[in-house]
DNA sequence: GAGCCCGCGTAC
DNA sequence: GACGTACGCGGGCTCG
């Protein structure tokens, strides 16, 4: 039955879609991706964008999709063989497509599927009756075969190439005209969809016999005409030929009625995308939409003591709320205030400026006091994104905060430690489906930025109370995730607390002596020229030794030393390769002396310089608390947790950070905590042993892999050893081993098989950790801190190795995470009830660093000792060594 | 010139 | 490809 033309199809652009086809490509072509949850997401994110790029670009009027059925169809009836070489749908393609069903519904996409029939026979079919209709068309699809409908008005579009088919361009790449591609494909074959055409003739013989005769048809009509090389192959597949061409020609005429109307482009539902967009993690393409206004809240400025008062009563009557201060600089030691946002209630806020250039009427003293009344209250609950940074503030005004508090940062961070960033624009978009202002939008004047406090207050108030308003908004959901996943108690009873201690920290920071790494820069620098003009002198040409690029020319092509190492981007210049090239030239040796020196110059003596607060004479390091996968701390701007130690130049720079007059620094760490925990975890008999007579493991496991008594351990022994240990803690690989150990693989291999022979609990611990890991998805630290391992479930074998990694190593560098924060804690919580003047300034995943006046040394000395020590028992002592000195170095 | 990635090196 | 967790520097590229 013929559809009935509409008028004004004439000349109206349909867009035709092979989804199936294109959902493959985009699932092979494309990187791996999931979700935070580990939901594979690629092809459906190729697609989607594939989507989006199609209606920005082209702007169709009409448009549908078509997906293959099954693989059941009338060509499989006709040839049992069809497409039978394919494997069946990879289970990660599999679980995608509901949600790409549910993309192109909110798109308002009609999805076309036909039982018995492919996408390609459904697209056919309209792509000829809009021909006939008037229509042009356009088919997106990647499969060749589709290239036989191509006509005047239809062409055939290849997103993963970007390339545009029309009849000069099919000829063009396959030498027939597009109604001849079945003949052609009839008699070459076709080995993607297992279509046999004739034994012994391809493309190129195809294309002869095709240009010559036309059909199929005609060649055999014409048999004796046919080059005699030819005709014996054909007589014998003659047939098969024929079925072979009817397999490749697609169906025109299927029974499909559909009112043209139907496939008209229409504008999305934009909340169900959004919706979608959320649940995938589309972050990108979620901003490409537009903004839904129906959640934005009522926000006002706050521009009297009367109305501050009024709202201060109002917020008081909360059981919780929360605020946000805004500043001129993303340090909290330096900023200073701006403004005010708080909020008790969702969609709701109320902003105080009163650092403003212009239209401010308050004072930062009188916001400030206010807010401290509510911030002393011990029961109601004060919220916050980063309220860390808050709380520097704070403290360094001398406010006191009490009570329980809530970070969305860290909440979202314990839901999910893996994902890259926690920023308060991030998790309104994941949780809340909501897109902030930013502060960059609120900041920019055409191309420049304003500092904030030239912001108008009426700006300033959107951006701040949306602020405020989304982090309430945000604390419900994620303290109802936090309860629902079992983190609540992490949550309340170890990182909260914790937030306090480390603004505290921030705080406090750290004396370093600026003359003294001055001294020392000064130094390096003359001693960096002089190699310069070594290695220059040996190179026979002034280069840049920085350069890893410049550095690989001179070596390998100038000097013609033998690369041993590849990087990404080209030849390894790093440590290892260098100390093998020093063995056949100078030159190398210079290198590696020159980037010791330059490292320690840049980034730690001059580094450390600029870092220094010039009001307080020290550094002030940020702790971050939401950053690694595992649940350790880092430290940043600057990063105090990788002071050199191990090389004599190194320890210098350590000297320099020091304690503040009449103080010294103590120094706590737990010694070989992670191998105490592994041993704990693992249960293993003679590892917990080994540990509770106080033995030296490394020695103890030199003994068990070389099978030899405690006094034959020689250093080397030994050092091997300890090397061994630690990397079972990573998951090593007998080639990771032997390569840091530089022995044979096999001599690696035994090493580690022997450990796990002699600690058969480590062995089994191991593999349950991964066994469970795979079965969960997950693994947890001894508080029940979480690490989604999406990796376990890749299509990569190499992936999969690092996921079993991941799952071996988090378990337990996070478990002595928990154990050292849960100490900083008590620790902290010591030193204010005892009302000491000591400070706690320093953590370094193992290692806490003290301020201490010498009258309080004993005492704190022994108290960190013993809580440090006790903090959580696991049934394997922990030991805590504690040194003190006038600087890091003497104290560690 | 800003922003980003890469290679490299420092710590635990 | 091969050992887990971080951060920062200089080079060099892209982009506006």
């Amino acid at each position: 039955m013929a559809q009935t033309p509409l008028l004004t199809s004439e000349g109206a652009m349909l867009y035709l879609i092979d989804g199936s086809s294109y959902l493959y490509r985009a699932y092979f072509a494309l990187p791996f991706l999931s979700n935070s949850k580990g939901m594979p997401t690629h092809a459906a994110y190729g697609f989607t964008r594939m989507l989006l790029k199609i209606i920005r670009e082209e702007r169709p009027d009409y448009m549908a999709i078509a997906f293959d059925v099954s693989r059941e169809t009338f060509r499989r009836d006709a040839y049992k063989e069809y497409k039978a070489q394919r494997p069946p749908m990879p289970d990660e393609l599999a679980v995608q497509i509901p949600y790409l069903r549910e993309v192109v519904k909110a798109m308002r996409i009609p999805i076309l599927e036909l039982e018995n029939y492919e996408a390609d026979d459904v697209i056919a079919t309209l792509a000829k009756k809009a021909e006939t209709s008037g229509f042009y068309v356009v088919i997106v699809t990647g499969d060749k075969d589709m290239l036989q409908m191509v006509s005047e008005r239809i062409k055939v579009y290849d997103p993963m190439k970007d390339a545009l088919y029309g009849p000069k361009e099919v000829e063009k790449r396959l030498g027939v005209a597009p109604h001849q591609i079945p003949d052609l494909l009839g008699l070459s074959g076709d080995s993607i969809d297992n279509i046999p055409g004739v034994k012994g003739i391809g493309l190129k013989s195809a294309q002869t016999l095709v240009r010559e005769f036309g059909t199929v048809e005609a060649i055999f009509e014409h048999l004796n005409g046919v080059p005699t090389r030819f005709k014996k192959k054909l007589e014998d597949a003659k047939e098969i030929a024929k079925m072979s061409k009817d397999l490749v020609k697609v169906r025109q005429d299927l029974p499909i009625q559909i009112p043209w109307e139907e496939l008209k482009l229409q504008e999305p539902d934009y909340n169900r995308l959004r919706e979608l967009f959320r649940e995938l993690e589309f972050t990108t393409l979620f901003r490409e939409l537009p903004q839904g206004e129906e959640d934005k809240g009522d926000y006002q400025l706050v521009s009297s003591m009367d109305e501050y008062r009024e709202l201060l009563q109002r917020i008081r009557s909360s059981p919780e709320f929360s605020f946000d201060f805004e500043t001129d600089s993303l340090s909290p030691v330096e900023a200073k205030l701006v403004g005010l946002a708080l909020t008790s209630q969702e969609k709701a806020g109320w902003y105080v400026p009163f650092g403003h250039s212009k239209g401010t009427n308050l004072k930062e003293k009188e916001a400030l006091m206010g807010l401290a009344s509510l911030l002393e209250d011990p029961h109601q609950e004060k919220v916050g994104q980063n309220i860390k940074y808050e709380l520097v503030i704070l403290f360094s005004r001398g406010y006191h905060v009490d009570g329980p508090i809530f970070d969305t940062m860290v909440a979202s961070y314990l839901l999910n430690p893996g994902k890259r960033s926690h920023g308060l624009d991030e998790l309104a978009l994941e949780y809340l489906g909501y897109r902030t202002t930013t502060y960059k939008e609120v900041t920019s004047r055409g191309k420049r930025e304003i500092p904030f406090v030239q912001v108008a207050p009426e700006v300033a108030r959107d951006y701040a109370c949306e602020d405020a308003d989304i982090t309430l908004r945000l604390k419900h959901i994620l303290n109802e995730q936090l309860l629902a996943e079992g983190l609540i108690d992490l949550f309340r009873d170890l990182e909260m607390p914790l937030v306090p201690v480390l603004a505290r920290m921030e705080l406090a920071g750290i004396k370093v002596d600026k003359e003294r790494l001055e001294t020392i820069a000064r130094f390096l620098e003359g001693e960096i020229e002089r190699l310069e003009g070594e290695i220059h002198r040996l190179a026979g040409e002034p280069f840049n030794i920085n350069s890893p690029r410049q550095l690989a020319q001179v070596l390998f092509d100038k000097l013609k030393l033998k690369p041993t190492k590849k990087t990404k981007t080209g030849y390894s210049t790093n440590v290892e390769v260098l100390a093998q090239l020093a063995l056949e030239h100078p030159l190398p040796a210079k290198v590696l002396e020159y980037r010791q020196l330059a490292k320690l110059k840049s980034t730690y003596a001059e580094g450390l310089i600029k870092m220094i607060n010039p009001r307080t004479g020290r550094v002030h390091t940020s702790f971050n608390q939401a950053v690694t996968a595992t649940g350790r701390l880092s430290s940043s701007d600057p990063n105090l947790q990788n002071i050199p130690i191990r090389t004599e130049l190194g320890r210098m720079i350590r000297e320099a950070f020091v304690a503040e007059g009449g103080c010294l620094l103590l120094s706590a760490d737990y010694s070989q905590i992670e191998l105490r925990i592994m041993a704990a975890l693992s249960k293993d008999e003679k590892l917990i042993e080994a540990f509770k007579k106080g033995e030296d493991i490394h020695t103890r496991t030199a003994c068990e892999i070389f099978d030899v008594p405690s006094q034959a351990v020689t250093p080397e022994l030994r050092r091997k050893a300890k090397v061994v240990n630690f990397g079972i803690i990573y998951g090593m690989s007998p080639y990771g081993l032997s390569q840091e150990l530089k022995i044979p693989v096999e001599e690696a291999a035994d090493y580690i098989e022997r450990y796990f022979q002699r600690y058969p609990g480590v062995k089994n611990y191991i593999d349950f950790l991964v066994k469970e890991a795979q079965e969960k998805g997950f693994v947890t630290t001894i508080m029940g801190r979480r690490r989604f391992i999406p990796e376990l479930f890749s299509s990569n074998r190499n992936t999969r190795e690092l996921g079993k990694r991941y799952a071996i190593n988090t378990p337990i560098q996070g478990s002595a995470a928990d154990i050292i924060k849960l100490a900083m804690i008590r620790i902290d919580r010591y030193i204010r009830e005892h009302r000491l003047k000591s400070k706690m300034i320093l953590q370094v995943h193992d290692e806490l660093l003290f301020e201490v006046p010498p009258n309080e040394l004993e005492q704190l000395k022994e108290n960190v000792r013993e809580i440090m020590e006790g903090v959580y028992p696991i049934g394997v002592p922990l030991v805590v060594h504690v040194g003190m000195g006038r600087n890091w170095e003497e104290a560690h």
